[in-house]
RNA sequence: GCCGAUGUAGCUCAGCUGGCUAGAGCAGCUGAUUUGUAAUCAGCAGGUCGUGGGUUCGAGUCCCUCCAUCGGCUCCA
């Protein structure tokens, strides 16, 4: 016998040799029924797999993570098997489980697939699921699984194999159906009852952009139909959320084919929203101790050089700008850390002035490759909130904290409660890719970690995401489609401060070496708009927001009434506009909705009799009838209360 | 940059396998209506069907080029 713990601390005995399936089974019938997958003392292992050894058992269903996991892992295989059914002569390399689904990379060598094939291989694979087939893990040897692939040329697999360990090889049988592949099924096909695919696009082999580019078919399926109808309504609703469609309906944003692509265009609202941002966080920088600054939006070529960005990004970079004199070149900015720099040198520091905190809103062009360019959260022209902290190390940690402390801030005030503090470390297998010593790479990459430990962040740690020149804490968050974005940003960096050559006067009276750091706590106001229109739906927060307050008169008899109380409004500097149309109360009231303004105020007889105003919520519906002192504290409540 | 897809009026879309002067709703304009918490009625106007070539008696529809956009990959200072 042997004893299994499960996840309430419970503790029963079983025969050894009995599965998963039978640990659920001596539960109840039902859970039978829908355990797709298990994990058995940290490892995931097949809901048929023997256990032998006591030891901590997890039973997962289709509502855990790990079991979509396993359901769309192996519906993976199911795609390959009808992929194969069509096209035997494909050659299959990995399918995994995503978020959202799974995939299935295969080189197709001349054949092609396409949209208007998917309906065929999803019939397909709904044809091969009920056959019921079991999902059948068995070990074989390193030399026997690498002939099997030999025989069917598949580099792939065979490159897979190579890495591998001999005695640590399985192959997946299903039907007449074998891959290799390390585990982590469902029983068997029958469970998988929706399947729709999604999308086929290229892919490179391991990753790598000088590899052959495979075709990766994009899938995800349900055990009932209703899910899947479900998830693609939902899937649509999202949609509606997209900031470029949101951008353009309220009018905040454009982009012309005529002034280039990723060149955004700021419309009147999108400006003045933008603005606003921009008080907010200079507002909060100078209390923070900032100092802004202006720099150019070019630079000579020569800076760049000393920054080490031209060597690492010039090739890829709008070219230099020429003028009328010979080998005069300048280059539009790519970023503000070379010109703070240079405003860093143009006297000597004391200790005792340190630390400098240089901020401006600057605008950098980068040329990012055409097929990167996505809306406003990928552009060729972007402006940063941007600031350089020059310091001493001994201010390092307690600065670097106050910068998290004014990126929790500026996301908190903008409602962003989902993100991820990401660790952002360089590559330790290429460490070519980066400038600077070893050491100095150390002390930066645990300054970031401690300071954020200090302030009790929960953090990942991602290797290869670190700058050139430093390592960064990163604050992602996800778009509506869950995409993960890039916003704050702070980085810490020992080089650029030696390669500009920069000092401060010690207490020893020595010249010593300041630290930088790079922040941004919007990231871009591109970007950070983008993925605040996605997350609010295009309602922000009644500061920000374009319009706070429409006037519906009742017919325009009341127009002058309306004027009145909007001037009043305008005293107390809240945003109002008059829907002066002669339409109907309802169809004023329904298009001030779908404009998404806060608050609607309805005049006619009744409140211009009394002096009064009627206020209607956005999404919320009649508030009755308010004073305008009182409206106008109601407003400066709400903002107050959002801003603290 | 690469793979796949899309591009018809300001917006959302229709236009079957190529065939008479390219349609609709919303938005716009004009007029009527003077309106009480999510769409008042009528009329008018609006498109070189993304661009440039080609095939054809004939192209919005088929083929190619380029441009832009969308979903991925790679990249992201």
């Amino acid at each position: 016998m042997i004893n299994i713990t499960l996840p309430d601390g419970s503790i029963k005995q079983y025969k050894k040799g009995s599965t998963p399936i039978d640990v659920a089974t001596s539960i109840s019938h039902g859970l039978a029924r829908s355990v797709i997958s298990a994990k058995f003392n940290d490892t995931i292992i097949e809901t048929v797999t023997p256990l032998n050894t006591d030891g901590n058992l997890t039973l997962y269903t289709f509502n855990d993570d790990e079991g979509k996991k396993a359901f769309w892992h192996s519906t993976a295989h199911l795609l390959a098997q009808a992929i194969t059914f069509y096209h035997p002569n494909v050659k299959l390399t990995i399918g995994p489980a995503i978020d959202t689904g799974f995939y299935y990379d295969i080189d197709l060598g001349e054949e092609t697939i396409s949209e208007k094939d998917f309906k065929q291989i999803e019939t397909k694979m709904i044809e091969f699921a009920r056959g019921k087939h079991q999902f059948k893990l068995r070990e074989i040897s390193k030399a026997d699984a690498l002939s099997y692939y030999k025989e069917q040329n598949n580099e792939y697999k065979v490159e897979l194999i190579e890495n591998l360990n001999d005695g640590e090889i399985t192959f997946c049988d299903h039907a007449d159906f074998t891959d290799l592949c390390r585990g982590g099924h469902i029983p068997h096909t029958g469970l998988i009852k929706a399947v729709k695919i999604m999308s086929a696009a290229g892919a490179y082999w391991r990753g790598d952009e000088n590899n052959k580019q495979l075709t990766r078919i994009y899938g995800v399926s349900f055990p009932k139909q209703k899910m899947l109808t479900e998830y693609l309504e939902r899937l649509e609703e999202a949609k509606q959320r997209d900031h470029r469609k949101l951008g353009k309906e309220l009018e905040l944003f454009a982009f012309s084919s005529r002034v280039g692509q990723g060149l955004p265009l700021w419309l009147p609202k999108g400006a003045a929203l933008r603005d606003r941002l921009e008080q907010f966080l200079k507002r909060a920088q100078k209390k923070a101790g900032y100092e802004m600054v202006i720099t150019p939006h070019i630079g000579q070529k020569e800076l760049y050089v000393t920054s080490g960005h031209y060597e690492k990004y010039g090739e890829d970079s709008f070219q230099p700008i020429h003028t009328p004199k010979d080998e005069e070149e300048f280059l539009l900015k790519p970023m503000n850390c070379p010109h703070h720099c240079e405003i860093y040198r143009v006297k000597p520091y004391s200790y005792k002035e340190l630390p400098k905190r240089f901020a401006e809103f600057g605008t950098v062009y980068r040329y990012e490759q055409s097929g990167e360019l996505h809306g406003l959260t990928r552009v060729r022209c972007f402006t940063q909130d941007d600031a350089h902290i020059f310091c001493t190390p001994d201010q390092l940690n307690e600065e670097f904290k106050n910068v998290i402390d004014l990126v929790l801030y500026v996301f908190k005030a903008l409602g962003f409660k989902e993100f991820t503090a990401q660790i952002s470390l360089r590559d330790p297998e290429n460490k070519e890719k980066y400038i600077g010593t070893d050491e100095n790479w150390e002390k930066a990459e645990n300054a970031i970690i401690n300071a954020a430990k200090e302030k009790n962040l929960n953090t990942v740690v991602e290797y290869g995401e670190a700058a050139f020149y430093g390592p960064k804490l990163d604050f992602m968050v996800k778009d509506v489609l869950g995409r993960s974005w890039q916003l704050g940003t702070i980085q810490v960096d020992y080089n650029l401060p030696e390669r500009f050559d920069l000092h401060y006067k010690g207490s020893d009276n020595q010249l010593h070496r300041p630290i930088m750091i790079h922040r941004a706590p919007f990231g871009s106001m591109e970007r950070f708009i983008a993925i605040l229109l996605e997350n609010t739906g295009g309602n922000f927060p009644l500061w920000l927001t374009p319009e706070q307050v429409i006037l519906l008169p009742i017919s325009d008899k009341y127009q002058k009434y309306a004027e009145k109380v909007s001037q009043v409004l305008e005293n107390s500097e809240i945003r109002a506009l008059i829907d002066e149309r002669s339409e109907k109360t309802g169809r004023k009231i329904r298009d001030a909705e779908m404009s998404k303004i806060p608050y609607m105020i309805i005049v006619g007889e009744n409140e211009e009799k009394d002096g009064t105003i009627s206020v209607r919520k956005h999404g919320e519906g009649d508030k009755g009838t308010y004073t305008i002192e009182d409206f106008i504290s109601l407003i400066k409540n709400e903002i107050k209360s959002t801003l603290e």
